[in-house]
DNA sequence: ACTAATTGTTTTAAGCTTAAAACATTGTCT
DNA sequence: AGACAATGTTTTAAGCTTAAAACAATTAGT
């Protein structure tokens, strides 16, 4: 097998000029961070579970919510369209994870919670989930973890001040 | 329009119970910054350019590159799978943006090069990229900035370890 | 030279994702 | 009540993504 690891593979700041201004080598890394971690995660997922982080995601909606949950309220927590959660909740129904019935006081809503299946399904999956995230953030200190906490906060922040200025530009 | 903003998202973050590990914490930040900044560069790539992130990652590395480059060596250095690349690249070439021949040393080879109206239509989105992800991070001072991109550093090292002791105890 | 292993690329099957169109139902206005 | 707007969901078309299989060409071993 030789040289284990990950030798060859590059990465998003891989040819990053020196000249590049501050904003785009921050930006750079966040997205290399982020991908580190979300393709061990789906790997782990798969590997373990034989399941996506899609999946997942709306089962910890679902395991999180009291009662049962909109699909329209689902693809609103979850951030993605209507359509994808349609698609996603068809599969986890066919598995036996999920119910999905309509709302007895709105005939256009359908409702949706887990099953016994899907619960247990879900907590021995997100025990691993918080396994996976803790090892691959061991090195960092306590005082490390709240610096990133905190300005991440920060960078949040002025990623949505942005967003609102521009939307406020577009209606004028 | 009304109260105009994103008043009715949700994000990764809602929802999460204060007695989660502060592992799991910082990564929904980091995943819900990368997203915030991940969907605003893709509306506006879209919308000023009608293309996509994947399609100007690609001419972005044949850019940095002097000379033409391989197929196999443009999936390495976007670190997506082979097959990835060829759709993407002919989808590219199909519009003229990339050219792509056979190599005259081995005849496995593809090597594929910016076309003129390629590099021009790089350089044009790339200017525009570079302003939008500096407006997204403006209200950062540079001491946050500086410290963000030092924590992001000690991230990344720390899952690259976790992976190589996973790799490790996998080969065993 | 023959065979076998390796390397580079494309194809295939399946899933995720979105925007836009289509549908179904509910609410509003006269 | 009837028309029309608004809301909730599904369908459709297109693109992104991967893993695995299939193909093609090169390299290594005999």
């Amino acid at each position: 097998m030789g040289e284990g690891g990950h030798s060859d593979r590059q990465d998003y700041e891989s040819g990053v000029q020196t000249q590049d201004g501050m904003e785009l080598r921050v930006w750079l890394r966040l997205l290399t961070c982020t991908n580190l971690l979300d393709t061990e995660v789906r790997t782990r997922l798969k590997q373990t579970a034989d399941t996506t982080l899609p999946r997942f995601d709306i089962l910890a909606q679902l395991e999180r919510h009291v009662g049962p949950m909109s699909m329209g309220e689902l693809s609103k927590r979850l951030m993605v369209s209507n359509g994808n959660v349609t698609g996603l909740i068809d599969r986890l129904a066919g598995e036996g994870l999920v119910d999905r019935k309509p709302s007895p006081n709105d005939r256009r809503v359908q409702m949706v919670s887990l099953t016994k299946k899907g619960a247990q399904s879900f907590s021995d999956i997100a025990e691993n989930h918080r396994t996976w995230v803790g090892d691959m953030m061991a090195d960092l200190s306590p005082d490390e973890m709240n610096g990133l906490y905190d300005l991440l906060a920060r960078l949040k922040a002025s990623i949505l001040a942005a967003e609102d200025k521009n939307s406020l530009e577009a209606a004028e």
